[in-house]
DNA sequence: CCCTAATCGAGACGGTACGTCTCGTCTTATC
DNA sequence: GATAAGACGAGACGTACCGTCTCGATTAGGG
């Protein structure tokens, strides 16, 4: 009885697969990259991960949770070093990855999801750190050794800056669907530069 | 009879009533306004404008159609008069009123359209048409006003420009749910105007 | 105002066209003929016929009705003359003619009208007067002639025996869905023959 | 082990519940009873029914099959049995039973679904194994048992005979819409008895 | 020869059932 | 306990047809 009440909670009963953690979003990934979100399904990428319904609701509430999950992970393998180069060229760099994720086939789970955070503050809370401050977290960081390094002044107000340059971005790409070239991200490097030094 | 040679095809049959378009845009506007954009159903706005479902798809072709519909409504509202004052004083209350609009009751539903217009492209030129460019449009039109003025420099790329002070808004409001005060639209008004002039 | 009186109903204004009648009739008739019946649409009748859904329903009330007046003309076609062959022969024929369009391309619609007439009365005495009376009729006046030409007693009932001869051919075809052979049809009136005489 | 894959396929998921088959069951059965079958929908019987529409059409493709099983519970209700009676007696109650069942409320279900048969090949095969069949079966099967008690010749064309026997009930009942009193149903009988002794 | 009232084609309209779909929960037997 | 399979309640979807209605245009026949 006792070793029961132990375990409850941690260890008790047989314990989840993570093979089928992986399997889920690696079918989900898949099925969001080639078709359109909407017709993406909790049954379709049950099948297609060969697991039943209750599998998937059992680790996730709702799609939008999954969708989240694949997105922290496709961010993950976008990552932008900083070492020995200037921070305009880094800045240049980390824009040029926003780039390829907001107009790749992710895009439309990405606004499908921001959607979904306008009543939903529970997946709102998820996707801000799995996502939103973890770019914003990439631009200041570096910021900080660029101040370090005298590259950029210390008295800057680096809220409105980032929301600028990554606002842009989202605002181009995903409103009003026009593309992006290099040459627009360096005026806009150069524009954040001019600000900050 | 030449008459009725120019009419047959265009005119013939019972013409729509105007009357119902105005019920149902009317109802719609209702109930985006006051539930989450989710619940709001084409067959809740049937009930509530006093209209068959049948009446409503004739018109529109979905949900969203009429919700791009119910939100040019709510933008021409907004007008934007530029007489009398500064470029400045105005480009500041325009930002107001888009902050009203993107942080008010139909936030939701301008997301769930942009949302949609990810992969619709008829919808996406009507979203386009009907509040992305009008917004723009006015910010350019008064652009060129304050460089007949003498208030802003004839040699700068527009479109960049607005890419960020609209940018900003959308991401900071929709994206990153923080809210944008006085204080802070005056500062971006003034980054916009250091760089055009 | 008594002028008015004397007109109304009779001659003031546009008469209607017979030729959009026989045109409607006549596409009815095509439609039922080649497609199940189910499919047949008061909409696909007005299309074939090149005339609007109130030109029709300003001369029948439903489909059933229109359906009912195809039928009458289809047996209208069927003539079974009385003359020079025996009572026996007649009835033979008369069956043949039955079973052809108990088993033609109008079994499904006048199956239809049947189920109609289950509450629905107004049809139901419509077709009885154009359809079954018409047959029942034929079946019973030749009966008086092979009477008076002394093939036949006098003293019979005549309602059992054309309900049974009837019957058999309308529960065979259209409820078994078996066929009816010439064999068949003898012997059937041989029974007949055997219970009058 | 060997159990498991023998049942795969079969057994496997939630089994349907027995009880909604009968709620579902039940339900249709009233709604034909008390109003005019064209005016029972599916959505009339889930909402009856306690079921939603989805588990309805989990079992039945449509209205009419739903109508068969309906059917085929009353006529299971009527049981004839054939003991310590003549043939003639066991006929003459049999025939009692189909009037009853003819000219009571499912009157109206029974056509419909006759008229659902006419280009319903599945459906048609549906309803004559569980309704005309059986009763076909009924009579048939006490027709041997007479041959053997020697009430019956054993050389008679039996199903011309009971052709004509149903077939009067179905027409008289179903489409002339005229009554049948036991008299009737006495001549009836002798009429058959006649024939096949 | 014009006037008038009904007809006509076209198609909008309210109503309503259809059959499908997805969601998120549940039940069962198996592992 | 986790798992696969899939039933289940809820309810929206978009389509289809019904029978009525509203238009403007068109006819005949009576004045």
């Amino acid at each position: 009885m006792s070793k029961a009440l132990l375990k409850r909670g941690s260890g008790a009963g047989r314990p989840r697969s993570q093979a089928l953690d992986e399997a889920i979003i690696e079918a989900a990934t898949q099925l969001i990259e080639c078709m359109p979100y909407g017709e993406v399904t909790i049954e379709s990428i049950a099948l297609k991960a060969g697991v039943s319904k209750a599998t998937i609701y059992r680790r996730w509430p709702n799609k939008s949770a999954i969708t989240v999950e694949v997105l922290l992970r496709q961010s993950l393998q976008m990552q932008i070093p900083f070492e020995a180069v200037s921070y305009r060229e880094h800045l240049v760099t980390g824009m040029q990855g926003l780039r390829e994720i907001l107009s790749g086939v992710f895009a439309e789970a990405i606004v499908a999801v921001i959607a979904e955070t306008q009543n939903n503050e529970v997946l709102r809370k998820i996707f801000y750190q799995a996502f939103i401050s973890r770019m914003q977290a990439i631009g200041e960081a570096d910021l900080e050794k660029a101040i370090q390094l005298g590259e950029a002044r210390g008295d800057i107000t680096k809220g409105m800056i980032f929301d600028q340059l990554f606002g842009t971005f989202y605002y181009r790409l995903l409103v009003v669907h026009k593309s992006i070239d290099d040459d627009y991200i360096e005026r806009m490097v150069d524009s954040v530069i001019r600000q900050i030094s």
